[in-house]
Formats: structure tokens, C-alpha cells, sequence
DNA sequence: TTAGGATTAG
């Protein structure tokens, strides 16, 4: 059998803008994510991402995935997140994958390095991919389609509220079949007290207990129904960003207090309730997207500190990303 | 095939 040595990948892609879309026909295209949900388990044999994205035509089509696999699946973060997909096709003004499908996306940051994020272990990139998506973000900064900040930090948590929040797995419990506790920080302290949970030692992955200045940063996230199976695959120790979680105000049951009592009344606890709306669901972060934390986790450190005689930390330091 | 955005109700 003879070698068969390849020539560099010189395919040509054609990108469609989403103005050109003809029913029926397999496209390549590039756009501007403008909603999206993690991936979640369909009712049939694979995972489904539900997105939306637009272009320079403005028009918003929306694009369902279906892919057994969930590292097929866009990996997208945010709203603003470019987006390419290859071998869609188009059925009444939305997009489906098709056979040969494949995915990259990048982050849509003006001015910010063009990093693809493949979802498949080939995949073609060069100059012209680089200029489109400086060009679709350059469009996409005079739309106002991006949040203003991406993420709001425990700090800024306002209760009742649904945000996006970016964050550490410190350890995990299940609490029972529709329900899994996640213990996170993101080393900023919120403004109100947060709820305890006491749960069995033995359930609990992870440290079962954390110095009582550490405790005092500690989020806890009730996770319910579709995304107990995702929260079984979490470790600690994982870097998280968590979609649509909601802040929610409440006693702590700790026991030998009564509930009623007056200080216990406005602790928050955090819940990802059932379902997919609004995106809501838990996304791991690669190490490329981990927060740059070290600055502002010190500055907080202080505060917390302030008049706090255990501040010896040991083994509990913010374990950062190296960038 | 599946989903088809659009808050649980713990």
C-alpha cells in the first residue's frame, strides 16, 4: 500500500450571510450568537443546542444542533460569541446540522485575540476566518448585543434576581434525585448572608468543611431536575459559569435555631430551578476561559479580613488560572 | 427523532 501524502487543506469555504438563505439548500455561515442554551438532553437520542445568532444583515435566525456527543456542540459562553458552522441546513428560515456538520466559535471581543474554539478535532482556519470574525465583531460592538459586564460576581448579587455567575466548584452533595447542592465561590463576598445547608458528611464530594472565613464566601446552589445529571459529571475544583441562576432570600435551617428568628430571615440561597429558559443550565469552563480572579479575590481578601482573627487561609487559597 | 427561547413555584 502506498503512502498518501495530502496537500495542505486548500478547501474553499463560501460563507452565506443569513439574508441569502434558500430553503432546502446546506450552507456555511458566520454570525453573532444573540441567544443560546448549553446543550441539554432531548427528549430523542441526542443532546440539542438552542441558539440564535445574526449578521451584518440583521436579520436573527435560529439554529437547533442535535449531536449525540457533547463536545460537538458549539462552545459558546456568552451572548456576543461568534459563531461558524459548517454544513447547515436551512428548513423554513432555521438552520439544522447536517451530515459533515461542524462547529467553531470564537469570543467577540473587540481588540481581543482570535482564538477558535473547535468543537471538532480537524478544522480549517486561516487569515480570511481571522478577518471575518474581526469584522463581525467590529459590527457587533454599534448593535449593543453584549451584556455589559458578562457576569455578576457574589458581590454584586441582588436578591430575588436571575444572573449568569462565573465560579469555583469547592464540592458537591446530593440532596436527593431531583436535587444536587453545589458549594461555590468566586472570592468576592456577598452583601448579604448566605444560606447554610447541612447535609450528611458522607454525601458531600469534595471538603466537607472549609475554614470559617472561607465559609463566609461560600455560595450555596441548589441544582434541581434536568441539571442533576449535568452537576453529577462536575468535580471539584472545576471552574463553572452557571446561566440563569436565581437568588433567592430565605431562613436557614440550622438546627437548634428556629426559622423564624429574625437574622436568619434574609439569607440567600441560590437556585437553578428545572427546565432550559432563558439558557438556564451550568457550563464548564476550559482553562483558556477561567476568570482572571488573583486581583480582585486579594482587594476582597482584605475586606473580609478586616477584624477577622482566622486569617491563616493554609490550603484554602483561590486556586486561579495561570493567565 | 429530538426542539420549536420566553423563568420554579423546591
Amino acid at each position: 500500500r502506498s503512502l498518501v501524502v495530502r496537500r495542505p487543506n486548500v478547501t474553499k469555504y463560501t460563507y452565506v450571510k443569513l439574508d441569502e438563505l434558500k430553503d432546502q439548500t446546506v450552507v456555511s455561515l458566520y454570525g453573532v450568537v444573540v441567544f443560546f442554551k448549553q446543550p441539554f438532553k432531548s427528549r430523542g437520542t441526542d443532546f440539542c443546542s438552542s441558539l440564535k445568532i445574526t449578521d451584518q444583515s440583521n436579520l436573527k435566525i435560529v439554529c437547533t444542533i442535535f449531536c449525540d456527543k457533547l463536545e460537538n456542540h458549539p462552545k459558546i459562553f456568552q451572548i456576543g460569541d461568534i459563531i461558524r458552522l459548517h454544513r447547515v441546513k436551512v428548513h423554513s428560515m432555521t438552520l439544522l446540522n447536517t451530515h459533515g456538520f461542524s462547529v467553531v466559535t470564537f469570543d467577540g471581543a473587540v481588540g481581543g485575540p482570535v482564538e477558535p474554539r473547535a468543537s471538532s478535532l480537524h478544522f480549517h482556519f486561516d487569515k480570511e476566518d481571522r478577518r471575518i470574525v474581526k469584522e463581525l465583531r467590529s459590527w457587533a460592538a454599534t448593535q449593543t448585543l453584549r451584556p455589559p459586564l458578562p457576569t455578576i460576581p457574589l458581590s454584586a448579587v441582588q436578591p430575588r434576581t436571575y444572573f449568569d455567575l462565573t465560579c469555583q466548584l469547592l464540592s458537591k452533595a446530593v440532596i436527593d434525585s431531583t436535587c444536587t447542592l453545589l458549594r461555590v465561590w468566586d472570592g468576592t463576598r456577598c452583601s448579604r448572608p448566605l444560606l447554610r445547608v447541612i447535609v450528611e458528611r458522607s454525601s458531600v464530594e469534595g471538603p466537607s468543611s472549609f475554614s470559617r472565613q472561607k465559609e463566609n464566601l461560600i455560595a450555596n446552589v441548589l441544582v434541581y431536575d434536568n441539571h442533576v445529571m449535568v452537576a453529577r459529571e462536575l468535580k471539584p475544583g472545576d471552574f463553572l459559569r452557571i446561566y440563569n441562576l436565581r437568588a433567592i432570600p430565605g431562613a436557614s435551617k440550622v438546627p437548634g435555631l428556629t426559622s423564624n428568628q429574625l437574622e436568619d430571615q434574609d439569607h440567600l440561597a441560590f437556585h437553578l430551578h428545572g427546565g432550559t429558559a432563558y439558557g438556564r443550565g451550568i457550563r464548564v469552563l476550559a482553562p483558556e476561559l477561567h476568570p482572571k480572579w488573583e486581583l480582585y479575590a486579594r482587594k476582597e481578601a482584605k475586606l473580609v479580613c478586616r477584624g477577622e482573627p482566622d486569617t491563616s487561609g493554609g490550603g484554602d487559597a483561590v486556586q486561579t488560572s495561570k493567565l
